[in-house]
DNA sequence: TCCTGCTCATAAGCTCAGCTTATGCAACGC
DNA sequence: GCGTTGCATAAGCTGAGCTTATGAGCAGGA
């Protein structure tokens, strides 16, 4: 059987999954290759595919799409409008798909590379990737390799001669570590649109926060810490979860409030799948740092890294 | 331009294009799908698939990235530490393929659709499709369809009937329409980091910025308007493309200086590809305005998708 | 204790997307 | 005219990913 679609319910118009609806990378960018080299012929070349299966390749994804994406012409191609438009989208995917490249490639290189990561978990998941493809741009031969955990692991790590830079985002900086903030945080309350808060018109106060029971990271993360702190006691957990991912899935599916980092939510915050809701006189405001062992400075690829990160 | 900078020659221990050494997107949800539910199985089944074909791509993706993503067990699966990492970077893939997938059901949908929007082109590219995201979220069921082009091609299709919701960046607003704005936009003059502005010191001057040839958008675009408005006369082209993607890649690849849209070059300040050199004394401030015919105020879902748009 | 139900892994076979090579046609410059 | 450049089409191959069928590990209830 081709079709997998006509076996769940699909709603019309819109067939099978995304993966079945938005083209895949090596087409997104054969087509920025196309709008870049103004030819099929040449991104062909420039990706080491010959020309005809450039031209299928385009042509299938406009079926696919439903809209011209290129001019064709005996003299070259050039966009249409709607592939300039179509084209800007597809870069954004591929700019996502660099980040996790870089990510994935630092998780693959565990040992004996030339610059070695260790970071917090947030960081790791939200900034480290861009990080990683701009130390790239600057320094295309540094291999870098990325150890995620909590802050005492990354202290370990550094400490111990197995890591060369760190990042953590505790309120304090653990013993024996020098250290530079390079970016602040903030924890934030959030809900799902549905959710009653995500309607009230005054601020929440913390005793209201810290009554109600929330959708949670697990006691140990560097998250649940702030909030118990910033609370003057514990939070009540409505719901523990391992992940900021599956705290997100929770709490946009209505489970309940969630305290999240600023960083994990901005997309949902922009689509509106989470609501913000303002908090009064806690003190949710955390350092994110750059941490190495003491009178070790960051010399090489780990400068240059460190630099990256400010500003 | 992209990651293709040594055509044809591979880097070992990176083998091939990005869309070999990143999972397709139908992988990628399915491990969305699995840290969701904890199992291979009913993750299978929730994308309508087989049990044996999730588990075969979970174990190739892992093959692909070299580290292992999910912990099985004869009671479930969770992710491993690196898999929840690797899961959120996946996220942001997908986000952005939402994003494009949106955008391009709207481009589709020409016609006989329930909301027709017109917008200007740097609105349909950096945030109309996460307004779509979201109201599609709230309103599964409306059809968009999404017309661009400059201020004066909105104008008349509103005028005309043929779209219910126009969005402009212009200065003015155009004869025979109402206006909201709802969000702010600036022109930022940004280079290559090799560029010796990018090692300026001083703030540039507006007399400078005038008689520097630079990297622009065509005569006619919005962006070229509200430039020589501000200069208090015509910007002086070094190249004139016609799109904004084009003449980021100019200057990044350091072609000269360019100016462009906040929006357009958020990524590519933050991965340092390219570097904002800041201004002195130029309003080069805009306002994006939500515009409809006058009298004819926004109901249905041009109301909730201008709802959307603020805030 | 054994059965039932959940999990995941493996094997064999099919289909289709995407690649290749080989060719043809159109436009431009010399 | 002829060579170059650009796109389209045709025929054939390969592999990724899907299916069905089956087996094996572990838990909980009768």
């Amino acid at each position: 059987m081709s079709r997998t679609e006509d076996h769940g319910d699909e709603r019309p118009g819109s067939g099978g999954s995304l993966a079945h609806r938005v083209p895949d990378l090596g087409a997104l960018e054969l087509l920025l290759a196309v709008a870049r080299v103004g030819s099929l012929g040449r991104a062909a070349r420039e990706l080491g595919i010959t020309q005809p299966a450039a031209s299928s390749r385009i042509r299938s994804m406009e079926r696919q799409l439903g809209v011209a994406l290129v001019d064709r012409s005996p003299r070259g191609s050039r966009l249409t409008d709607a592939g300039a438009l179509v084209t800007d989208w597809a870069l954004r995917i591929v700019e996502a798909a660099e980040a996790f490249d870089a990510g994935a490639q630092a998780l693959r290189d565990r040992r004996d590379s030339r610059l070695r990561v260790a970071a917090s978990m947030t960081i790791a998941e939200y900034l480290l990737p861009g990080w990683l493809v701009a130390l790239r741009a600057q320094r295309p031969d540094t291999a870098v390799s990325l150890l995620a955990g909590n802050s005492t692991a990354v202290a370990e790590r550094l400490l111990a001669g197995e890591a060369d830079l760190g990042f953590v985002e505790g309120l304090t900086v653990p013993a024996g570590l020098d250290s530079a903030v390079i970016a602040h945080d903030r924890l934030v309350v959030v809900t799902a649109p549905s959710h009653p808060w995500a309607r009230r018109r005054r601020p929440l106060a913390a005793e209201e926060l810290a009554v109600t029971p929330l959708v949670l990271r697990e006691e140990g993360s560097g998250t649940r810490q702030v909030l118990d702190a910033a609370l003057g006691g514990l939070a009540r957990p409505l719901i523990e979860l391992s992940s900021t991912t599956a705290v997100k899935a929770a709490a946009v599916g209505g489970a309940g409030p969630a305290v999240l980092s600023e960083l994990a939510v901005g997309e949902e915050l922009g689509m509106r799948r989470l609501v913000r809701i303002p908090v009064q006189a806690v003190a949710l405001a955390r350092d994110l740092r750059a941490v190495w062992p003491t009178g070790h400075r960051p010399t090489g690829p780990a400068r240059d890294l460190l630099s990256l990160t400010r500003g």
